[in-house]
DNA sequence: ATTTACTTTCAGTTTGTTTTGAAAGTTCAA
DNA sequence: TTGAACTTTCAAAACAAACTGAAAGTAAAT
């Protein structure tokens, strides 16, 4: 790798940046290397090729297409088209508050809604309320149910809300 | 497996809360078996042993007991010394705002804090302000931070305050 | 129609994580 | 102190997730 006396702290800085993020990301069920990609992405000023990606975090091709897809599903990365070029450049949404609440709306949507679902229909099962074990069981469904649609509709407000209503605002009433 | 007609939905519907509080802990680094047991516990009106979890669970020994060992690491897990008996017995918290706020600390602790830390180095990084890679390398990196204290100061809060403030308060202030 | 430049797929391999089970360790009771 | 009842450890095995690379697919350019 090539770096120039001015930019070695930035491209250190980059490097360290993106092999965190990608180990926190493993902590949140999201693989290493999406992270990693999207880590580069958001610390790009322009946007890059899929060869770039493989130069810079040395992976394969097909990894590097992989990912690529699912993070477009997950809304954080844009396929860009240059005008005149002939292949597809890519590009990470860089505002962080977007960035959150896309992540927020989708993993509610694919893990959080689907586990609501499935709590109200466990606390319905019949059996006899005054037998300790069936009130422990729903004692503890329903306790978890009433956090999880608590959790939901503050969720719903930080995705509708927007992010100068989240700094400022929100910090007055925690103080 | 022993039920009788009575618990037969007492049976299912912990069998399926089990299995599904398994599948939702790996998408959030929590490994299956450890959140089983979490979840045998938690709808358990007694405390158990490790025979117990083996055997509901199918799993070794070594296994449970390992899991069991994480558990009490991160607070979720007590061990109960019943007198008279010699074997240890195993309980979980059953409150859930409790569960929440001890899940919320420990992995603030763990995760959000040093990721925090991190940023704050990586944000002084000295270069030409002017270098379009350096502004977008700083300016990521600061919404990232910004948005991590925010998000670090909101769920110190929550840890203090307690369910009721959670469930009634909070949601005033939202709506 | 063919070549060229690129993208996508996927079977096989690698890498990482979880589980087992047997051996070692501990603690209590006699 | 010995042995029985129980717990803990850990090397090896099983399993699961991620990655590679080569082949297949696509589409623009000639």
């Amino acid at each position: 790798m090539l770096y120039n006396f001015l930019n070695m702290n930035l491209t250190e800085a980059k490097l360290q940046f993106i092999a965190s993020w990608g180990a926190f990301g493993t902590h949140w069920g999201i693989n290493r290397t999406m992270a990693q990609i999207h880590a580069l992405l958001m610390v790009s000023a322009e946007p890059i090729t899929q060869d770039d990606i493989m130069e810079q975090l040395n992976i394969s091709r097909g990894n590097v297409n992989m990912n690529i897809r699912d993070l477009i599903t997950w809304g954080l990365v844009d396929r860009i088209l240059l005008s005149g070029e002939r292949r597809e450049y890519f590009s990470a949404e860089k505002d962080t508050w977007k960035v959150a609440t896309q992540i927020i709306k989708e993993r509610k949507k694919r893990e959080l809604d689907p586990m609501l679902k499935l709590l109200a229909t466990l606390e319905k099962i019949d059996g006899d309320k005054k037998d300790k074990n069936v009130k422990q069981f729903v004692d503890t469904i329903s306790g978890i149910r009433k956090f999880g649609k608590q959790a939901d509709q503050l969720l719903d407000v930080m995705i509708k809300a927007d992010e100068s209503w989240f700094l400022s605002g929100m910090m007055k009433i925690f103080k």
